[in-house]
DNA sequence: TGAAATGCGGATATAAATTATCTAGATTAG
DNA sequence: CTAATCTAGATAATTTATATCCGCATTTCA
């Protein structure tokens, strides 16, 4: 079971976005530049996180994306359903149904699905405890002047 | 993010096997044509839970498969791991390495994963609070009977 | 003792998902 | 008008998951 790598690149897009503030919008371009990604498919990722409205997408020359959302507002978990869907990762195939079981146990849940689906539950839910504000307080503060500097750089 | 099959079909065949008690091993066709999946397939997925010590194999003739764990000592993280590995769904791959980060900056682990991590270390956790024998007591009464007439029809 | 049933591990094939690229069109700054 | 950029859909390449196959070791039972 893996986790697609957009999740990460999104999760960092918004963090250096948030970081720079609410100023010009940074292109594709840059932002796969800045990080060492194939700038096409991140494209792919930064859309999906427009769609969930957590990024403001800007076409045109001098166009891109800007953070849609206050960062104490944005939760990881907003993030890892844009880029990753809403599917669980479990998904009950009900095989018991072979075993031919009766009617009434067909209107019961599965135990064991039940089970799984409690515990990405327990998931989903420390991941909407942690904002993107939350991750802006642990980073050092190194990191967001640096995040500054490059964007004053890369400009134009 | 998907999690393969093999871990429904590992924790229905320790129910399954649960069930039964402490008889004679179950070959892995009966178990397959019980659940409907291909044989050769859940054979992988037995023997990997036979590798974690979930089961115990028999080879021969009347061989099969028996749990080699007590029911209330199997959490259901046993069988995830087991059939699934031990690694994370999310993989951080690092990508902040590529900003220029000092080197004080990259001691420090990066925040953005380990948030990640602590929201897999919850899921980890409920799956640990999940034994074999709670799903036992929570699914209904007549499917373990229905179980243990289906093994005494087909243990030849 | 030999034949049939079974698990084991490695090799291989097939199917599906992920990752990456390409293309054509729409939008916008300058 | 031109260059830069986002968008959406199509396609290609790569990787992972699923499934099968084979040769071998082990065990039951006639």
């Amino acid at each position: 079971m893996r986790m697609g790598e957009g999740v990460e690149w999104g999760l960092h897009c918004c963090l250096t976005l948030a970081w720079i503030g609410d100023q010009e919008p940074i292109s594709t371009a840059k932002l796969a530049e800045h990080f060492g990604v194939p700038p096409t498919y991140l494209n792919k990722c930064l859309q999906a996180l427009v769609r969930a409205e957590i990024l403001r997408s800007v076409s045109g020359a001098r166009g891109g994306f800007c953070l849609a959302k206050r960062p104490d507002e944005l939760t990881f978990l907003d993030v890892v359903i844009a880029v990753e869907g809403p599917d669980a990762a479990f998904r009950c195939t009900e095989i018991r149904q072979n075993e031919g079981c009766s009617r009434d146990e067909k209107r019961r849940p599965c135990a064991i699905a039940g089970a799984m689906q409690e515990a990405e539950e327990a998931w989903r839910t420390a991941l909407k405890a942690q904002t993107l504000a939350d991750i802006m307080q642990k980073a050092p503060a190194a990191a967001a002047e640096r995040t500054r500097r490059w964007y004053q750089e890369v400009r134009r």
